[in-house]
DNA sequence: ATATGCACCTGTGTGC
DNA sequence: TGCACACAGGTGCATA
């Protein structure tokens, strides 16, 4: 579910909320995510302090000093949500972190396809191949062409890797395809280098702007505080096949493409 | 290298 | 009302 402007909204309501207090205790409900849970580390965290939590893509870093961190990935239905010390439990929630004197902090996920662990920041493998932060200093034009030219993919699973972009998912890639005029099926390496540079800049346009817009709550994504988004209302594609292009009027489209649904209009986009 | 299919899960909406 | 089915914001693996 949580793309990076979800995760960045995340990230700043809880550094807000829990930086500097102590994790009082740690209680785990379920260990089934989609790597098992090690108990032992994450109930390592209680005692410890929070110094400060940072994002990388769609993970959420949480540091708590002594050269451990708390990753939290969110998968497809996590959410981390701040709450009174006698908050009930609630469905799905499996992991619950006490913040002494603040509250505490919930960690549910239907799906269980999210990951925690506890380690080294350093040390974590599935930070390592992960690509450019878009929103950081140097993102631009060049630095995408450098990294689409060489490859005949479509440019909508480019997006969706990783590794070649972080914290884009499937709502923002259709988004930024939109804003782009570019369609999703385009290969990487027939793109025009005035295509990638507005690819570029409309990324960073688009992500900013959700984040301004605390996120996109199309079912269930919530922040820190429990609230939904409100980007929704900007969507120009996702999830509107068969409605009329803001823009043009035309009737955005829907394709399947490895299983994950692609949105654009065939006026706008070419 | 790349594309596809599937697997991991639960919840929701749709059509019959 | 009940049931079957499609589909969902992510990732990773096996296979061709």
């Amino acid at each position: 579910m949580p793309e990076l402007p979800e995760v960045e909204t995340i990230r700043r309501g809880l550094d807000e909320k829990i930086r500097g207090a102590r994790i009082a205790a740690v209680t785990i409900r379920e260990t089934r995510l989609r790597r098992a849970i090690d108990v032992g580390a994450i109930e390592s965290l209680a005692g410890r302090r929070v110094r400060g939590v940072t994002r990388r893509g769609k993970y959420l870093l949480v540091d708590v000093g002594g050269e451990q961190t708390w990753l939290v990935h969110l998968g497809m239905s996590g959410t981390l949500v701040f709450a009174s010390r006698d908050c009930p439990v609630q469905p799905h929630e499996h992991v619950r972190v006490e913040i002494a004197g603040r509250g505490v902090l919930l960690y549910r996920d239907p799906r269980r396809f999210g990951l925690m662990r506890v380690g080294r920041a350093e040390d974590f493998a599935e930070l390592r191949a992960i690509g450019p932060e878009p929103l950081g200093d140097g993102f631009d034009g060049e630095t995408l062409r450098r990294r689409l030219r060489a490859t005949r993919r479509e440019v909508k699973a480019a997006l969706l890797d990783q590794r070649v972009i972080a914290g884009i998912g499937n709502i923002y890639a259709n988004e930024i395809l939109f804003r782009a005029g570019v369609r999703p099926t385009r290969r990487c390496q027939r793109l025009r280098r005035a295509e990638i540079e507005r690819i570029a800049r409309v990324a960073r346009e688009v992500l900013t702007d959700a984040i301004e817009r605390r996120g996109t709550s199309f079912s269930d994504y919530r922040d820190s505080d429990g609230m939904p988004g409100s980007f929704q209302q900007s969507l120009a594609v996702f999830d509107r096949a068969g409605k009329p292009c803001r823009s043009c009027g035309a009737t955005v489209q829907r394709r399947v493409h490895g299983g994950r649904s692609s949105f654009y209009c065939p006026h706008c986009q070419v």
